[in-house]
DNA sequence: AATTGACACGTGTATATACAAGTTGTAATA
DNA sequence: TATTACAACTTGTATATACACGTGTCAATT
C-alpha cells in the first residue's frame, strides 16, 4: 500500500485526481467496475482493490447492487487524522507557518513512554520545536528520535519535516503509529511558549512511530493551544 | 466488510481470537499465508483479505519476504477511534456507567451542522443524554435523529445504545461517520451538568453518521469533561 | 391496478494460477 | 576468508473465472 507504482495504486491515484478535479463529482456514481476494467485495461480484481482504497479513505461509498458513489470529502478534509506531519499539513493548507528549533540534544525518554514499554536505558535525541502560524505559537513538539535507527538530526533538517528526513534521507519506511490525545493543565514552559491565558488548558498528543519491520523509531509529545486545535476524522463502522 | 458470515471474515475473527487468547503472541510471526491456506482449507487470496483486515486494524504488521508479526494491541486498546458508541465502549471496558435522558423531543438542527450542508428545514428528534461513570458525569450527548429515516425513539431505548436500536430494531446499516474534535469554553448548561470547575474547558466531538446508501441519519454533539477525555488511535501511513 | 417473475447489471466472495520481489541461509567460488 | 550465487522460503501483484446476491426495469400474469 506504499509504493505508488503498482497498477492498483496508479488506478487509485487516477480516480482520486479525477474526483479532485471534479471529473467525477460528489453524489454521482463512478463508472461500474466492469467499465473501469475496460477503461484501464485491467482485471476487475485490480479495480476492486483500487476502489477499496478509496472506500477506506472515505472518498467513495460502495453500494452493493448499485455502484460506487463519490462522497463529498471537501467538508471534512483537514487531515490531522492518520499520520500526517506538521510540514505536510502546512503545505496542504497553505498556512504561513514557521518552525523554531529550541533544543536538539541527547536526552532520556520521558516518563509517559517508559510506562508504555520503552526501555529506560534507551538513548534518544531530544528535539524540541515551536510551531507558529502567522506569528502565533500554535504547537510545541517534543520529539525523541531513538538510537540506533536515528543517530541524530541536523538542526537545519529539523526545521522541515522529520518524516521527510527519515524517509528520503535515511531511507526508512514509516509504517504506523499509535496516538493518544488528552487535555491537560499546562506546565510553566508550555504556558509561556504557547502564550496561554490563565487557566487555559493544553491539548496533548502523544504518539509512538514505527517502521515497516516494527522498529520503534520516534516518540512524540505534541502540545497544542486549545483554541487552535481541531481534529477531523472519517471512520467506517466495522464489526470486528 | 460488515457481515460476519463470509469465509474471509470467519478466518479474520478466528485469528483475532487466537491473538486475543494468546495462541498467537505479540512479537511472533503468524503461520505463513500458505500454511494458513492449508489450515483453513481456503485459497491464499481469501487468507490475504483476512490478514489485510487485521493489518488495517493494527493487530498485525505484514512484512514482505518475512511474514506477519502480531502487534501488541493491548497497549492502545481503548477504542474511541472509529465509530464506537458509548454503550459498546462501556461493555468492553466494564465501567459502571449510567445514562440519563434529559430531553427527547422534536427540534431544529443546530447551527454547526447547517454550516455543513444540512438543510435548515430538516426535521429531527432531539435527544439529550447525560452519561455518568461511577456517579460522576462524564459526557453530555446531544443527538439529532433525522426524519424520515428515524421518526423518533422510545426513551427506554435511548437509555441504551442508539446504534443498537438503529441496526437491530430499524434494520439500518450504519456505515460511516465524519467526526470533529475541538476544545471549547463550556456553556452554562454544560458547566452545571458536567460539574465543571471554574475556567475548565470542554471537549466537543461533533459527528455526522451515514447509512450504507449515504443517507444522513444522525447528528451528534458530544461534550466531554476534559479530565475524563482520552482518545486513542492507531494509524497507518498512507501515501495517497 | 397490483403482484409476480424474468432479466440485466451492479457489487461481494471464492478460487486457481502465475510471476515479481524481499529475506535468509547455504553452498560454490574467488 | 570473504564474496557471490543460488535455492527456498516469504509477501505483493495481476489475471481469469465462477457464482452469490442486491437493485431496478419491464412485461406477463392475476
Amino acid at each position: 500500500m506504499q509504493a505508488t507504482s503498482s497498477k492498483q495504486m496508479i488506478i487509485a491515484h487516477d480516480i482520486i485526481s479525477k474526483i479532485k478535479y471534479r471529473q467525477y463529482r460528489p453524489g454521482t456514481y463512478l463508472p461500474s467496475e466492469n467499465q473501469l476494467t475496460e477503461l484501464y485495461g485491467s482485471s476487475r480484481e485490480t479495480i476492486r482493490k483500487a476502489l477499496n482504497e478509496l472506500n477506506d479513505l472515505g472518498m467513495i461509498q460502495k453500494i452493493k447492487g448499485k455502484g460506487s458513489i463519490v462522497l463529498d470529502t471537501q467538508r471534512y478534509t483537514f487531515p490531522i487524522s492518520g499520520i500526517t506531519s506538521f510540514k505536510e499539513l502546512n503545505n496542504s493548507q497553505e498556512m504561513n507557518a514557521q518552525t523554531k528549533v529550541l533544543h536538539n540534544e541527547l536526552s532520556q525518554v520521558p516518563e509517559y513512554f517508559l510506562a508504555r514499554g520503552v526501555d529506560e536505558t534507551q538513548e534518544a535525541t531530544f528535539l524540541e520545536r515551536l510551531r507558529s502560524v502567522n506569528g502565533e505559537p500554535v504547537v510545541l513538539d517534543k520529539d525523541y528520535l531513538l538510537k540506533p535507527s536515528i543517530q541524530g538530526i541536523p538542526t537545519k533538517e529539523a526545521e522541515n519535516s522529520l518524516y521527510e528526513y527519515l524517509e528520503n534521507q535515511l531511507g526508512y519506511q514509516i509504517s504506523y503509529a499509535t496516538k493518544e490525545v488528552t487535555v491537560e493543565s499546562p506546565t510553566d514552559e508550555q504556558k509561556s511558549l504557547l502564550q496561554l491565558i490563565d487557566h487555559e488548558m493544553v491539548v496533548a498528543v502523544r504518539s509512538m512511530t514505527y517502521l515497516n519491520d516494527t522498529t520503534l523509531v520516534q516518540l512524540t509529545e505534541s502540545y497544542h493551544r486549545p483554541d487552535k486545535f481541531k481534529f477531523t476524522d472519517f471512520a467506517r463502522r466495522k464489526k470486528i
